[in-house]
DNA sequence: TCGGTTACGCGAATCGGTTCGACCGCGAAC
DNA sequence: GTTCGCGGTCGAACCGATTCGCGTAACCGA
């Protein structure tokens, strides 16, 4: 069933029928009325492959996600979904590519073959292949992140030296004089990912600000991670008071290594840092964090990517958001005096 | 650049690159050499539109999720990457598509126009109205769940009747006279969603058949629901000491509310069910459930699908996984007596 | 009455591949 | 010495849409 079908039985021709549809060129009511009854009976809608070879586009974006081994996370997630939603609503179909490698069989294929009119990068490294293989194939593409030197490329990121800078502020403020970043991952961290990056600069930096003794550790990204280390943590720096994150997926961990030890937030402890809504909220008690706006930046970056695809050549746009540090209650005036965690652990298992 | 331009380069005609490519005529050696230089020098790759046009297939398939609004769960979060995964090794790309209602707009996008060779489809209910129209459509698909009606179609599924009825047999053997089903979402509970259905169906029948008195209840799907669901419950039913759960969202919930109510697991209360892997491993103590083998399910999804794609008429084949139930710790004899809640809470608060 | 729009519709070219039929030259077989 | 087969290559048709150029008829004002 294709448009010569529908030509045939409503006795016109097959440019016809494509300008009743598109209506580029006027066509005669009557004639329009007989087409349009012809394809509301079969249910004929134009093949979507031939469309795309005629008009040298495919109306279809492409997504490149991390590798399945790495575990997304709830802002990745999050950021998906609304990419995929908004991109629902322009009209755009999403193609999904894992790709984590510089030379991913998938991301090749739809670079080389075509089969996308721009794509969506997440989790750029500093040093990232992919962005110039793109720039190469003047395939337009939005990053989510963004590398030090290219200011040549669009992108969208969040300006995690400066949630962080403001988190330790507050915990300055607050008193604390040590204080802990659970950085991303040792890998993603060695890889040269950006966040990772830029959460210890703005660390290192307010920290030499207010002179408060900082603690810069990578940590897995998973719960178990995040206890093993907080556990040590503890266990090392009998006079740290709080911590500040952007490893959301850690949080789980981090809490029950506090529980573990007998730390009662914010009494005890106080817990900051970045992180999605929904995790800070399911931390007990609610987290103190800039809540990353995933489903906004997914809506942001496809209509950047929009854009970039309708005018390839006006200068890139670059978004960095600075969301605001929701105040909830897990941080608070630093104590005087933390118990060294061997003796509380003890009084709470007995 | 395309196959003209090389044919130009390398001095033959378009159908001798094309068949230099394929082998699917033989290609004089030098003539071979020649050919190959040009599309190395270039970095050719045939276009996939055109070549999609012309072989009547597309190379993708679509991989239908549940609407972004509802949040995707581990389980089908590992089942997306394992799709995706399994799918770029057989050269296939993986197309997105949100969908819940009936009348999608992307949905119908992927079936109508023809984007898509195949189709798996995710959270199927009961009475689904998107299977109607796959096969109405004659495109391939795969179903993850199964409607009971419906034998004419490929579906692979979790025997959550089965494993259901194995948990709470495993509770009545250590004692339990009283045990509650934490089920998925009122709403997904009132749609037909099948796996809701059939854990209570096998929630029925075992306790029926081991005489223990059974409570099956619809629990949102997130923490925060499931900490208030067994709040109330617990305070509802003094002689409860067990759960079982297909709700893995929720437990996070649930475990909160066993520690506000001060209840030790396994040796006040006993949970089990049916999870992911993490989910259990994360629970505290590590959870005793039925692991589902969700990134195996991707890999045999799409497996299922190729199959389909390649020889539509063959009958369909159904799988149904009974993952074996790992013995972990949160499950233990009942006790003889729990401890009003209340008094308990009141407890630990002071 | 005549030139000039405008409305309407058709045929053909085009996008970038794949594939069929045909042709040519050469060596083997009868 | 013709014929057959086969390796090697080319031209043309085709997949299903869009779009350009052109023809025709009706209608307008001068």
């Amino acid at each position: 069933m294709n448009i010569g079908e529908i030509a045939r039985r409503a006795g016109v021709s097959r440019s016809t029928v494509s300008y009743s549809l598109s209506g580029k060129r006027p066509v005669a009511p009557t004639t329009r009325k007989r087409i349009q009854d012809v394809i509301d009976e079969l249910g004929y809608r134009p093949n979507a492959t031939a469309r795309a070879l005629k008009e040298g586009r495919t109306r279809t974006i492409g997504l490149v996600i991390p590798p399945a081994g790495n575990r997304l996370n709830h802002m990745q997630l999050d950021f998906v979904a609304s990419v995929v939603d908004a991109a629902a609503r322009a009209d755009l179909d999403v193609l999904l590519s894992p790709s984590g490698g510089d030379h991913d069989k998938s991301f090749e294929r739809l670079i080389s073959e075509r089969r996308v009119d721009g794509v969506i990068l997440m989790e750029i490294r500093v040093e990232d292949a992919r962005v110039g293989r793109l720039q190469q194939a003047r395939l337009p593409f939005v990053g989510i992140g963004h590398t030090a030197g290219d200011e040549e490329m669009c992108w969208i990121d969040v300006d995690y030296a400066g949630l962080i800078r403001h988190t330790v502020r507050h915990l300055a403020d607050l008193g604390h004089r040590k204080v802990a970043l659970v950085n991303r991952s040792p890998e993603l961290v060695a890889a040269g990912y950006g966040p990772a990056l830029r959460a210890a600069e703005g660390f290192a930096a307010a920290t030499a600000e207010r002179g408060v003794t900082g603690i810069d550790v990578p940590c897995g990204d998973d719960a178990r991670s995040g206890q093993d280390l907080l556990a040590a943590l503890l266990d090392a720096h009998p006079d740290l008071t709080a911590l500040t994150t952007i490893n959301e997926a850690a949080l789980p961990g981090i809490q029950r290594a506090l529980d573990d030890a007998g730390l009662v937030v914010p009494q005890d402890f106080s817990v900051t840092g970045v992180a999605a809504t929904l995790w800070a909220e399911d931390f007990r008690p609610p987290l103190t964090a800039a809540d990353v706006p995933a489903l906004d930046m997914g809506d942001k970056a496809v209509a950047l990517l929009v854009e970039r695809i309708a005018s390839p050549s006006t200068p890139p746009r670059h978004i960095l958001l600075a969301p605001p540090v929701s105040l909830r209650s897990s941080t608070g005036a630093a104590p005087a005096h933390r118990a060294a965690p061997a003796e509380k652990a003890a009084a709470t298992r007995s």
